[in-house]
DNA sequence: GTGAAAGCGCTAACAA
DNA sequence: TTGTTAGCGCTTTCAC
């Protein structure tokens, strides 16, 4: 039976029951025993300590000798595949390098900060933050991703707007003259810019163009898909002809809205999606899409992070002319597939 | 331009360089300053630490004055919605009860207990982690989830086989009598599992089957699925009129090689899953599953550590009849929807 | 082979 | 309002 004190065993602790000194149990609890200490001796350290329930205090171990370097990776909501996915390439970079990670899912800037702060932190990678501002206090560094640079931070990102032109284009070339552009609510810079761009491209072509905006997820985008397909034009058939949506979610909706209308993808209605998640695969026709390869997303990321890191050295990252500032930007691939098609005729 | 010393300022070097004393500016970075420390004084130490740029070291606070308690959660796989839905709600009931969380992204057990060891973890929550023995080295409360409780130690897991049995039951009474099984080739507790209740379900009534297993992504098991359709009996057709899969993305590849063989789902072949995860709901027909809800799998198993946690208090928790072992165990309900029907007739 | 002693960087009394 | 001091639990020379 354990002595229940107040708080928990500490070393001392284990070396007054073992009749020993407390740098006896140090040694063993460090491994660096062998050879050291008595065969005797360990045991009745060790027993001691089953005896008391001891565990080695890491934080103060890691006050003395100094543990690993870590990395915070704040991302807003892990169970979409997409941020598990720039999670996983982001740990593996920082892994790579020597570096523990801690994950913090956050939404907002305050409860990320809150997250450094209580822990040993040396810089943060921050994935599709709610736009406004820089990211933290100061003195820590910092790389965003899929959002706008803050001052004199880095931010890697991808370069949608050539595959959405691309996609329109491609569009434009089967036939299609009208579409409609299914949107998020959400409001992070990449949304934004997709808009932005798959405005651009069609009014260059003179594609006409209707837009709805829904929450990321199958039942609303169903709903708003539904009402944007109900809005007939001549022919009882929808004012359009393909519908580009900001997500393959929310693509996967449009099927199922224009399933429950009786109108066929790609027959009676293109659709395309962005991210290029095992949904876009699984669904039929298999969905055409733009790829974003989140892994990379956070690996470099990562890599530019620990870069910034490196050379900072001991001095804050938040200089005027810091390293790191800039955006980098990855390329995003438009993939065909079977869910686009010309136009039927009318 | 930041004195780069050797080794990261500390708050001594800032009282230095600001003419104050060590506790002064200890007393400034807690925020414990106002009312206390003059206003120039208060900026004298914030502009010396920028200057340097001084971070107060987190462990060393944290040996003080004891950070909040933590818990690991260790999981195989977080792009993996299912375990992410586990992580999340067991991360929502620790932060609930005041814990902390760090994630450990593991599939063996020694990787778990490195990262336990460089943290000061309290407990761990460990989820379907390959068999065999107990999770940790000791002394360290752990639950695990989904998998079969190692000596003494808790575990919670999902009552799969009455819904199997009852999914089984429901295609029978559909009319079915010869079903293929589609098995994960993982070699958790929980296949096992669900291959025993399948075979004990059909053996009881009479039903004949095949099975075959196969990694858990799509093209694997669109593969396999094509092999064991293409085992054709009489008529051309396949020797079983359903097919039963360990997986929602299982039942997906099958979808699909069905769809390549020119069989329709579910009018020439029933086919269900197991999980319901998005995919479920998004693939046509939608796909009748048995729903494990990762939340509260989560959930749960994070509250019956913190009970063992509270209950266990100075004493370790590894005893002979330690509090907290046993399985508990979670409802699994099977969802009923399109991709089931009765047999063509032959 | 084992013990004594000096800190790691910080906090929290208490003194001035 | 500010400075002094005594540790938090552990590691790590250096004596014995």
């Amino acid at each position: 039976m354990p002595v229940s004190n107040g708080r928990p065993p500490t070393s001392r602790d284990v070396a007054r029951l073992a009749g020993v000194s407390q740098s006896t149990v140090s040694l063993v609890f460090r491994g660096a025993a062998s050879g050291r200490v008595g065969e005797r001796t360990q045991r009745a350290v060790r027993d001691a300590a089953r005896q008391l329930g001891f565990r080695p205090n890491a934080d103060a171990r890691r006050l003395r000798v100094g543990g690993p370097r870590m990395v915070l990776i704040a991302v807003p909501d892990i169970v979409n595949p997409f941020f598990a996915r720039v999670f996983t390439g982001a740990r593996a970079a920082a892994r790579e390098a020597g570096f523990q990670v801690v994950l913090s899912v956050q939404r907002d800037l305050e409860s990320v900060a809150a997250d450094v702060a209580g822990q040993q932190i040396d810089a943060v990678l921050a994935c599709s933050l709610e736009d406004g501002g820089r990211p933290l206090d100061d003195a820590v560094p910092a790389v965003v991703l899929d959002a706008e640079p803050p001052q004199g931070q880095g931010s890697v990102r991808f370069d949608i707007a050539p595959a959405l032109t691309e996609l329109v284009e491609h569009l434009h070339r089967l036939g299609h003259r009208s579409i409609a552009h299914l949107r998020s609510e959400v409001g992070t810079a990449t949304f934004r810019e997709r808009a932005e761009a798959v405005d651009a491209a069609c009014a260059q072509r003179g594609m006409s163009r209707v837009h709805a905006a829904c929450a990321l997820d199958l039942d609303a985008a169903r709903e708003a898909a539904a009402r944007l397909l109900s809005a007939q034009a001549d022919g009882g058939r929808p004012p359009f002809t393909a519908v580009v949506c900001d997500d393959d979610v929310l693509a996967v909706g449009v099927y199922k809205a224009a399933r429950a209308l009786g109108l066929s993808v790609p027959g009676d209605l293109s659709v395309t999606g962005i991210d290029n998640v095992d949904l876009a695969l699984a669904v039929t026709p298999e969905l055409t899409t733009v790829d974003l390869p989140g892994e990379e997303l956070g690996a470099t990321g990562m890599r530019r992070l620990l870069a910034v890191l490196e050379e900072g050295g001991g001095a804050p990252a938040t200089g005027p002319h810091a390293a790191g500032g800039g955006c980098v930007r990855l390329p995003a691939r438009l993939l065909i597939r079977d869910s686009t098609a010309p136009p039927a005729r009318g």
